[in-house]
DNA sequence: AAAACGGGGGT
DNA sequence: ACCCCAGTTTT
């Protein structure tokens, strides 16, 4: 009870202004949950102004075409989160009559929606006394109880869901959990925690045994590949191109692109040209050139993406084609946004071979 | 149980 | 470089 008053004691007087705190609407609270999962609130809060500008209710997003959802989204990340927002959307639009479930169980069931989305819309709309886990509760809890327990092993995510549950009451618990979550991001942080102005302090546990720096504790397993991407950008004579939109599995699915030559290895031009999917789309006239003089590496989580944009002017095309100007209109990756605004702001003298 | 899924910011 | 972020889904 200490630790649950403390916190919301805390959060009254330092909580941050946040747009999505002036309302209890399960479709607003909803829409800010799923774009902040493994987001940060100061890279999420523009976009989720820009879609509730765009989509005032879950019904204008349910009518939405997905590609101007995604578009919306472009930059945020984790793209299948806007592809589960859509479909939910429409799913709650259509067959629920635009009413979220008002359960923890209920909004489980929505795709998209998970243990810690349920448990922070039900807390937050519906005072249902359902404990969020966050990065910042794993954190908060896990210094305070001093637990070792590793916080994304199957049995460290069941102690802590346990015990965060356990902490939880009746009384005001979305309150509590935005609370926590604010008090890990602001107060209790990752590195250099305000240990010596915590209201926490004298029954911290952390503290005392002088553990706050090794707590949490996680499995670290993520190792980098490096993959080889050859954008080919066609340039016909009266300004066409080929972009399409990325099918299957894997990453930025759902969002467009130039055709791709992915190679185990950096290639050059004349090994460009000997690729069965170069030959197969560019015609005999062609002229080739690279954009970028050096190689592009464009870090994800699991992977580098080491990429070379090559500009290819031909007089015809032989795909669909798009007309240059309308390109922007297309969802794309960062990597391609960003080739877009170079290429813009570049004479095509700088090209190099 | 582990891997995949983005991009940006802090140290 | 490495870690972390208002996690969820797929393999």
């Amino acid at each position: 009870m200490f630790f649950y008053k403390t916190l919301i004691n805390w959060y009254l007087k330092k909580n941050r202004d946040l747009p999505w705190r002036k309302t209890k609407s399960p479709y607003e609270i909803w829409l800010s949950e799923i774009m902040l999962q493994q987001t940060r609130v100061a890279q999420g809060l523009p976009y989720f102004l820009k879609f509730t500008e765009a989509f005032p209710t879950v019904f204008d997003l349910a009518n939405a075409e997905e590609s101007e959802v995604l578009k919306l989204w472009q930059g945020l990340g984790y793209y299948s989160r806007a592809r589960n927002l859509h479909f939910t959307a429409k799913y709650v639009a259509n067959e629920l009559n635009g009413v979220f479930p008002n359960s923890y169980k209920g909004l489980l069931k929505l795709k998209g929606v998970g243990d810690y989305t349920a448990s922070a819309i039900a807390s937050i709309c519906f005072d249902e006394p359902a404990a969020v886990v966050d990065g910042n509760v794993y954190r908060v809890l896990s210094r305070f109880y001093g637990i070792d327990t590793p916080i994304n092993s199957t049995e460290g995510i069941k102690q802590f869901k346990e015990l965060a549950q356990s902490i939880i009451q009746e009384e005001e618990p979305g309150r509590y959990n935005q609370a926590i979550m604010d008090f890990g991001a602001l107060h209790c942080k990752p590195k250099s925690p305000l240990c010596n102005e915590c209201p926490l302090a004298s029954n911290c546990v952390a503290l005392e045994q002088e553990k706050v720096s090794e707590l949490p504790v996680k499995i670290k397993k993520i190792k980098v590949k490096k993959r080889y991407f050859n954008y080919v950008v066609v340039i016909t004579e009266d300004e066409t191109t080929l972009f399409s939109e990325r099918k299957g599995k894997g990453i930025w699915q759902g969002l467009y692109q130039f055709p791709l030559i992915e190679t185990t290895e950096s290639i050059s031009a004349n090994e460009l040209v000997k690729q069965e999917e170069f030959v197969s789309l560019i015609p005999n006239d062609a002229a080739i050139s690279l954009f970028n003089k050096d190689e592009i590496i464009h870090k994800l989580s699991h992977q580098h993406l080491v990429t070379k944009f090559w500009v290819v002017r031909v007089s015809q095309i032989k795909g669909d084609a798009i007309k240059w100007s309308e390109i922007e209109q297309f969802p794309t990756s960062v990597l391609i946004s960003n080739f877009l605004k170079d290429y813009t702001n570049t004479n095509s003298q700088n090209l190099y071979i």
